[in-house]
DNA sequence: AAAAATATGTGATGAAATATAACATATCAT
DNA sequence: ATGATATGTTATATTTCATCACATATTTTT
């Protein structure tokens, strides 16, 4: 299962974020701040966002609209993020992935695309990137 | 089934497009030139790109890999379009969607995601934006 | 109540990403 | 050899985003 790479490859620059999200890009990057958000960054210092990180956000948004301060949500990641770190049956400890630079993720991800749609763009039927994002 | 809402929604700038793609700007704009893309615009006037353009541009690579030349991928998206069209049992010829503005396209998402996302998000599981994009 | 902290808006300034256009060039077909 | 195709390159303008500083409304604390 590597659906997290492509969950957490990074994609959207934070003006479609802001529409995806409704929140304003200074909250935005008040939350990331704050630590409960960490979006990539392109080479020239832009805030490049996954899958995930949009998520996050939308999550944000809804704890913030039930009256949770940042300083609370902050809490329930961490006690989430505990609660799986408990759960998971670490059974390899060795060199946990994750350190992808961006350029690896997308080629890693273009690879699994590419050989993917073989079968499809090969009979000249519709591509299909989107529906690599189950 | 409105998946394709979602694969027709621009989210991508062009930089992304061409990592993903591994196609240059100078590619891309040429091939939207000769209509083989038809990217968004922002307000400002930039290109912004969904799954399916750059599913289409992946194939165009394909067919150009393969010594096509864009004359003849413009055949071929034709006739894919016109044995489409011909397949298609067109009960309701009504009114055809498509014709919503990106900020409409946007919205729907917005609200699909933020009415699925409550189950998990309610539950402080991860949200799932990704997903929905299968 | 006054002061401090939280969360967000707004505006200035600079840099990065992208747009268009023009010219160069390599390859291919005629 | 000539012309068309496809792409690279460079110049210039515009848009989008980054950071920072200051303003402000709401809570929280003292």
């Amino acid at each position: 299962m590597n659906s997290h790479i492509r969950r957490s490859m990074p994609l959207f620059p934070i003006g479609i974020v802001m529409q995806l999200t409704d929140l304003s890009a200074r909250q935005i990057r008040y939350y990331e701040e704050h630590g409960l958000v960490s979006p990539a960054r392109t080479e020239g210092n832009r805030r490049l966002f996954s899958f995930n990180d949009v998520d996050r956000l939308l999550e944000i948004k809804d704890l913030i609209e039930q009256g949770v301060n940042l300083a609370g949500i902050k809490q329930i990641f961490a006690a989430r993020q505990q609660q799986h770190t408990e759960t998971t049956p670490s059974v390899a400890p060795k060199v946990m992935k994750q350190d992808l630079s961006e350029e690896e993720l997308r080629k890693l991800l273009r690879a699994e695309l590419m050989e993917a749609g073989r079968f499809n763009r090969a009979s000249l039927r519709q591509g299909d990137i989107a529906r690599f994002f189950h």
